[in-house]
RNA sequence: UCAGGGUGAGCGGGCAAUUACUCUUUCUAAGUUUAGGCUUAAAAGGGGAGGAAAGUCCGGACUUCACUAAAAAUGGUAGUGGGUAACGCCCACCGGGCCGUUUCGGUUAAAGUCGUGCGGUCAAGGGACAGUGCCACAGAGACAAUACUAAUCCUGGAUUUUAUAACAGGAAAAAAGGUGAAAAGAAGCUGGGUGUUUCGCAAGGAGCUACCGGUUUCGCUCCUCAGCAAUGAGGAUAGCGUGGUAAACCCUACCAGAAGCAAGAGCAAACUUUCUUUUAACUCUCGGGUUAUGAGAAAUGACAAGUGGCUCGCAUGAGCUUAUUAGUAAUAAUAAGCCUAGAUAAAUGAUUGCCUAGAACAGAAUCCGGCUUAUAGCUGCUCUGAUAAC
RNA sequence: GGAGAGGUCGCAUAGUGGUCGAUUGCGCUCGCUUGGAAAGCGGGUAAGGUGAAAGCCUUCGAGGGUUCAAAUCCCUCUCUCUCCG
């Protein structure tokens, strides 16, 4: 679980991911990241019942999706919206291939620090 | 002891270390307030998903709206008695269906079959003389219904007499054929017996069967006894009670006002769309500019529509554990002890070691009582079979 | 979280308990028409298996039940869709 202020409550802060964001898609999951005025990161995960009617099984994808971003939190350039949407196609991945897809669409939309 | 089935009564991975999240208690610091207190941050301690949290199939609590009561309408329930806040749930009993059985009896050469006992299991189990509807096809006729065939009688045919056919009309008749799931009883066993098939050289044997009887069981009527009752047991008479469907309308008895925590109460006044104004920067068209279009950002005001925020509701309850008492049981009463999730884009994760192994079904969202469905493995109870010992 | 609606040929839909392997349209296919096509007209096929056919068994999302008889009536599951601040 991550911190209360790494957090996405608000329902505008999604519309304006959907509307406005850079985005990012892979087979499994898809990022969309947009700026914000607070200079902290926040992450939103969207994942309906089309992926899975079984609540355990979508809790289980949320949390790894929520290791793999904590993992990352330090690498992260400050000031940005992220909202993660997954994809059906996800069930039967293990762990190892979510995170390559992850932290590939980090890279593509370039939001790793410089490293000096 | 092993194997398999049933039930669902108990459990539903454990221990240790580091770290992340949520609620809460204590203490410290800062801010604010006259004070109580409130907000923020840090530290230490404690709690942190289920038996089904699921399906939303029933029943309640609670909230708002409506409202004299009752009745009507609409919907639901249905053996009898009890339990419960209530129920379509549970318990006990009654009757029924199905399965098993070397309990016993009738019958048989046997297989079988009928009754009965025991065990298991299933089920929404009031009323069809209150009324209405429906019962396809077939059939004469599907309920106080009917005359198709064969057979019987009468008239016409039919005349001088006698006999009389086909055919036409009428009467009476349910004993027969035929139809169907069902047609004013149903079923089993059996004796005699007619016909027929088959085996045999024959005597004779075996199978099926028109018809006439015997006996048993169920249904119908009356009496006695048992039971609160549903109903059961025994006896007697007659040889026969006029079908089915109410998970068709309906009748009888009983129950129900409607909507649902996204209910609802309070606080604060925000955001979006639309209209108006301004600014610089970006994308597309282009060699470049102007213009135009789309999207974004900021400010001001308007009031219309829409969307959303925070607090409460919201965790002490028809609560849990143990003991005793009442009761066949469901359950109830009394006493003692205990406090046991409360999130809001939504908390149990990650890494590692050991046990015995990458453990089944599966994630609370206002809260309870049930039902239904999913479920690896372990324990308990129970049934069946095998083996060994006594 | 709560409240509802539905599931029938490849697709979209009909179907009072009985004559139902089940209607109609779009498809597909054969024939007529045309110089050739389209359109039109007529026939067949298409909802499971087997079979030369007749027929037999099975069947309307799945499983039970009521009834002489169920796509239809009742119950329990399953899947799809819609609405509610």
């Amino acid at each position: 679980m991550l911190k209360q202020e790494n957090r996405i409550g608000l329902n505008k802060d999604f519309d304006r991911a959907f509307k406005a964001g850079q985005s990012f898609y892979s087979k499994i999951v898809g990022i969309k990241a947009v700026i914000n005025q607070d200079n902290k990161n926040r992450f939103g995960i969207l994942i309906n019942t089309k992926v899975s009617k079984k609540a355990v099984i979508r809790n289980r994808i949320r949390r790894q999706i929520r290791e793999i971003i904590k993992q990352n939190l330090d690498k992260i350039e400050l000031g940005r919206n992220y909202v993660f949407i997954v994809f059906p196609e996800i069930l039967g991945k293990n762990s190892l291939e979510i995170k390559e897809n992850v932290e590939n669409g980090f890279k593509k939309l370039k939001a790793y620090k410089k490293i000096k």
